[in-house]
RNA sequence: GGUCGCGUAGCUCAGCUGGUAGAGCGUUGCAUUCACAUUGCAAAUGUCGGGGGUUCAAGUCCCUCCGCGACCACCA
């Protein structure tokens, strides 16, 4: 054995090993209880950061239970990733001097196919530095058509069961990206703007009017109404009677309405059914007329007259500008609000009126909230089980349309604007194109696809698209056993993987939620490439090997709380696998000198002193028993960080610097006791490096080949059952 | 505004159902041909955010104040 782990060398000829024996290939084994982990896919369109590396929590709980006897899968996939994808493949056309809008809708496909596709192998060989024991022969991508088929099944039934309906609504639309999201795609950030009164006079009445406040006057030309509260005292005369909008001097009404708070502003808001979800809202109620001006480009389209082609901002510029002339603007005051922006561009998000597919998320929710309840699925750490309800409680109706070109597209058809159908024979399909038919120019929202993740992966593998039949590794490992994610996700994939397992499969698509924190630099910071503390794991693997960073993310951080990483913890963990090595190395040499028989400079080993030897012997035996009963309740209770804690401690600092250090002479005695405390020493070793073998696998495997030789594995050899 | 969480050694953080504080890294001193300097031994440093309460006993439970953070809702 060299005097250091060298973890250069050992780490690809252990992960090239445990391929060739297809350690990590599971089979359905009936007489074994099965679990199974299906890993959340990473987007197929960068490389792996940091926070890839959290997969360790999945690698500890497969690990774990394949030593306990389980049949474990984890199954690798990669995500389309719709908008996202498309989002970073414009990044790189824009380097390039071109955008999404010089090609045609196959081209564009093909062409993020094809840098998705280059993409995935990098992603899968950073997957195996990182020393994870997926199982690769069933990998799976969410937008390769044997998944698809299963997706748009889904679809298909839910439209069957009415829980998905197409309507004209008001979305979040982002005009620079060109497509609506659903709710949680939109971030709110402070802005600082201004509030401006208007004066819409009254009809009939010379010299009276009513003034409105607003943050958006250009939307005014939208107008359809200027509602005040009820209960309004100030404005109660106003009610019914009609007032003439400025600069188009357009007939609207006064109407009253609860919604409005007669603390803000002037007590009365002008209605803009088409540009604000509380106003689209009150129109709904009060059948009120939908006037649009904005367009999908972010300009003012032709209703808007002699502003149409204007950008919004230009836009209001010019009608304040008319209204000030008018004296229709009062006054105008500092205001700080909150605006919505598009998550990932930045641009406001303008409400548009849309059709859209939209899943009607109320009788969802409430069997997920239900099967949540009753325990049917546990939260780690807890408090998120209340967190999940809430969520599912406050979830609005999903719109799944994107205007995107790469994702799925929807599975929809009419003619001449009649009545969508819904068709997945690709023959038929042809048929209707044939006949007139067009199908839905939209894909999904990538969630949707990804939502139905832990069945469609198993149900196409097996060739399915039912889960009802199912076919035999859908039958056999699902429910999965383990959603283990970022907690970030909870509300857009968790939540919704929940709601849509349930419907699809009339089952929970896991029993246990393992939430992770956010892994932040060593000052507690968040990484971001502006402050430059991005960590790269590559990095870090070369310089540490992959137990090192594999450590460094669990040790001394609580469960489902963020994870600070470092390069000195990084460091600190290397040397622990040195350690390891070491303590293995030295007892391999005292295995050794015990085989050569009596050593002429051998150590006076007095009786006392064998007395002695074989009380410490004793203890060690003691507090072995107690570590792995410790280890076992750890384990078993998700507590990963305190199991490593746990055996650090006890390796290091009681077994090497105290136990061994204690033996080393009885050992070199070469007496009986010297041989029964190599013994003990030798077992309770390796029986260590069995337990710390899902944390750091690489050096706890080396070092077993060293004692069982270059062709076992620890994977195979012992089973934890023993220990318990 | 709502919900949840955090404030413990120089830094980053653990401390479960209450019994006079721990780890990693860092710091200081000593050791070293004998498994490992990616080492060992030893040492220093904390009014556990402030205040009040419950208790024989409180980082640990309750109240309050101060300072942070996350998520959600929403303001025309």
């Amino acid at each position: 054995m060299e005097k250091r782990y060298n973890h250069s060398a050992q780490e690809p000829r252990i992960f090239e090993f445990w391929e060739r024996r297809k350690l990590f290939e599971a089979r359905i084994s009936p007489d074994k209880k099965p679990f199974t982990i299906i890993l959340p896919p990473p987007n197929a369109n960068a490389d792996l950061h940091v926070g890839h590396a959290m997969y360790v929590y999945e690698d500890i709980m497969i690990r774990f239970n394949k030593l306990r006897g389980r049949e474990v899968l984890w199954l690798p996939g990669f995500d389309h990733a719709g908008f996202e994808t498309q989002f970073v493949f414009e990044k790189h056309l824009k380097k390039q001097g071109k955008s999404r809008l010089d090609f045609d809708r196959e081209t564009l496909y093909q062409m993020i196919w094809d840098f998705v596709e280059e993409n995935k192998p990098k992603m899968r060989a950073q997957l195996k530095r990182l020393g994870f024991a997926l199982d690769w022969s069933k990998e799976r991508f969410t937008i390769a058509p044997e998944v698809v088929r299963v997706v748009y099944d889904t679809f298909k039934r839910l439209f069957d069961a009415g829980l998905l309906y197409r309507k004209e609504r008001l979305v979040n639309y982002c005009w620079v990206d060109g497509t609506s999201f659903s709710d949680l795609e939109v971030d709110y950030v402070e802005r600082q703007t201004k509030l401006w009164y208007l004066k819409y006079p009254v009809k009939g009445e010379p010299g009276a009017y009513l003034t409105i406040a607003t943050t958006r006057p250009e939307t005014m030309l939208g107008d359809t109404a200027v509602a005040v509260n009820p209960k309004d005292k100030r404005y109660a005369g106003f009610i019914g009677k009609t007032l003439i909008l400025p600069v188009v001097n357009r007939e609207i009404p006064v109407i009253a309405d609860e919604m409005v708070d007669p603390e803000f502003g002037t007590g009365a808001v002008k209605i803009t059914p088409a540009h604000d979800e509380n106003d689209w809202q009150v129109a709904q109620r009060k059948n009120l007329p939908l006037i649009q001006v904005i367009g999908f480009d972010g300009r003012l389209i032709q209703e808007a007259g002699r502003f149409a082609g204007l950008k919004i901002n230009v836009a209001r510029e010019a009608i304040l500008e008319v209204l000030k002339e008018s004296g229709a603007l009062e006054k105008e005051q500092d205001y700080t609000h909150r605006v919505g922006v598009c998550y990932k561009c930045g641009t406001i998000i303008e409400p548009l009126p849309l059709e859209q597919w939209f899943i009607a998320i109320k009788p969802l929710a409430l069997k997920a909230i239900k099967r949540i309840k009753d325990d049917e699925i546990t939260f780690y750490p807890k408090k998120f089980k209340r967190q999940a309800i809430q969520i599912l409680e406050r979830y609005h109706d999903w719109n799944i349309s994107r205007q995107t070109v790469w994702g799925i597209r929807i599975p929809a058809f009419r003619k001449n604007g009649g009545k969508w159908i819904v068709e997945l024979d690709p023959e038929k399909q042809k048929q209707l194109l044939a006949d007139g038919f067009e199908q839905d120019p939209d894909t999904f929202d990538t969630w949707f696809s990804s939502g139905q993740w832990p069945f469609a992966t198993l149900l196409s593998l097996d060739g399915s698209t039912n889960p009802s039949e199912g076919g035999e590794l859908f039958k056999y490992f699902y429910p999965t056993s383990v959603m283990e994610t970022g907690h970030d996700i909870l509300r857009a994939w968790v939540a919704r993987m929940i709601m849509l397992g349930d419907f699809a499969t009339g089952k929970v698509p896991f029993e246990q939620v393992y939430l992770h924190g956010m892994v932040r630099d060593k000052n507690g910071q968040k990484m971001s490439k502006s402050k430059g503390n991005v960590v790269n794991p590559v990095e870090y693997m070369d310089k540490y090997g992959a137990d090192a960073l594999r450590a460094a993310l669990i040790f001394g951080t609580k469960d489902g709380g963020d994870t600070n990483i470092s390069e000195e913890k990084t460091l600190g963990m290397r040397n622990f696998a040195n350690k390891i090595w070491n303590i293995g190395r030295f007892i391999r040499m005292n295995a050794d000198w015990v085989e050569e028989g009596p050593k002429p400079d051998a150590p006076i080993f007095t009786d006392k002193d064998a007395k002695k030897a074989l009380k410490t012997i004793e203890k060690l035996e003691k507090r072995a028993a107690v570590v792995r009963k410790q280890y076992l309740i750890f384990m078993s209770s998700g507590k990963f960080s305190k199991g490593l804690e746990l055996l650090y401690k006890f390796l290091w600092h009681e077994f090497a610097d105290s136990y061994l250090e204690t033996l080393k002479d009885a050992m070199r005695s070469r007496s009986d006791t010297g041989k029964t405390a190599l013994k003990t020493l030798q077992e309770v070793y390796l029986e260590t490096l069995v337990m710390l073998s899902p944390f750091i696998p690489f050096v706890t495997e080396a070092v077993w080949q060293e004692f069982h030789g270059q062709n076992s594995s620890i994977l195979e050899a012992v089973s934890l059952r023993d220990l318990s």
